[in-house]
This record gives structure tokens, sequence and C-alpha cells, in this order.
DNA sequence: TTGATGTGCAACTGTGGGGTTGCACATCAA
DNA sequence: TTGATGTGCAACCCCACAGTTGCACATCAA
């Protein structure tokens, strides 16, 4: 494990966070948005929705480019398909390693 | 999305925290340890670390049991397994928003 | 029984981060 | 040009939570 490659890092914790998984979900929904749009379909303002996709997009979830004087975004899948891989990595290495203390325990 | 099961929120909010990440790295290495002594390796107090190991246990991460007047813990892949699977299935939820939005743009 | 070791509970502190509001600046349509 | 709409920056509040320390209680070996 030892925390992961910094990419995993961030990914994780900004996928903590509730608001910002609500964020995620709209904004697959609607497959391209502003931040503005986003806040309209949730609980909150739009400058803290704006804070959360600054948080995903440093960590690659998400996608901003400009558009005359909005600012559009989008999902970006590929980083939270790393951070499966990582995971199941680690689930691996932690299943070897209960083997092998298992077999000991049994000699 | 929709935030998931109840499960992975825990999950994730548990992995978001680099000192749970050493922890459970350090008790993985170790195969069974004692809050007492996974902080002899750590730079945090033992407190700090039962602490977290109530968070990664709520999370299904580790699971502990008595043993005489120590309590030892262990690691748990399965929920990682499960976590892991979630994100994928997001991942290609996404994926196929993204076809959809381009394949109504082409057109 | 006594000392040593380990756990468990409680109170306290400090700070990072989620959320807000207010305002200046940019861009578009009329 | 002007009003409307949208972005971006900054200051501020508040609370959850990581971390600490102190102490009471339980368990073991001698």
């Amino acid at each position: 494990m030892t925390a992961g490659p910094g990419a995993t890092d961030e990914v994780l914790t900004a996928l903590a966070d509730p608001t910002r998984r609500l964020i995620l979900d709209r904004l697959a929904a609607l497959g391209d948005a502003t931040a503005t749009r986003v806040a309209e379909e949730l609980p909150v303002s739009r400058q803290a929705v704006v804070k959360h996709l600054g948080v995903l997009d440093r960590a690659g979830l998400v996608e901003g480019h400009r558009d005359g004087r909005e600012r559009r975004y989008q999902v970006r899948p590929d980083r939270l398909v790393d951070t499966a891989r990582w995971m199941n990595q680690v689930a691996d290495q932690w299943t070897r390693r209960l083997d092998l203390i298992k077999r000991i325990a049994e000699s």
C-alpha cells in the first residue's frame, strides 16, 4: 500500500466528501455543465460547487474548459479506473498476507 | 453513483486519511497486531491509533478480537474489493454517458 | 499480593476544510 | 452602450476530526 501513488491519494480524498460525490453524479447525468448549472440541482451555493470542482479537477476526476464566458466541466473516468485497480492490488496483497499467516499458524 | 451503498461511503471516508492508510499498511505487514504495537511503528500516539482503528472497524476494513488483556486487529480485504467493484461500475456509467453525449454532438 | 503492562474512557486543543456572502471583472444580447 | 448573466477572488464563520494527555481499570507474571 504505502499510501499509494500521489494521484490515488487525491482521488480518495476527493471521493470522501458526499457533496463531491453528488456533484460527480449530477455532472455525469448532465454530461457537460457549468458550476452554476450544477449548483442549481444541489442544496449548496455556486461557490461551494466551484471549490469542489477545483478539488475534483486536481484529482483528475473532472475536466474543465472555457466556452465563451462560461466554464464547462465534464466527468473523467480514467483516474477512477486506476484507483479501482490499486484497490484490488491492495486487497490481493492483504489476502496473500492473511493466507501466509494462516499457514504459519497451522504448522 | 448516488453516493453508493452506505458501506462504500464509510470505506471511502476511512481511506481518505493518510495515517489510516499507514495503519492499514503496517497492520497488513504485521498480519495481526494490537493498537499499541502499531503505534510503535508510527509517529502518533496509541490513542490516535485506537481511534483510527475504530473508524476502520466501522468501515469493515479491519477486524478486532480480544485475546486476554490484549485486543488484536487484522486487516479485512472484502470491503476493499466491494468498493473497487463499485468504482468500476461508476467509471463504466460515466464512459457510457460520455459516449452518448459524443454521439449526439456528432448528429 | 504486588508490580508491570496493556486497554478503555474522557476532556481538551488546534486546524483544515466545507460553506457562506460580497464584490469586481468579463462576456454576451439588444 | 447598456443591462443582464456568469465567472473569479477574497474574507470570513464554524465545526468535525486528528491528535494529545491524564487517569482508572483489567490482566498477566513473579
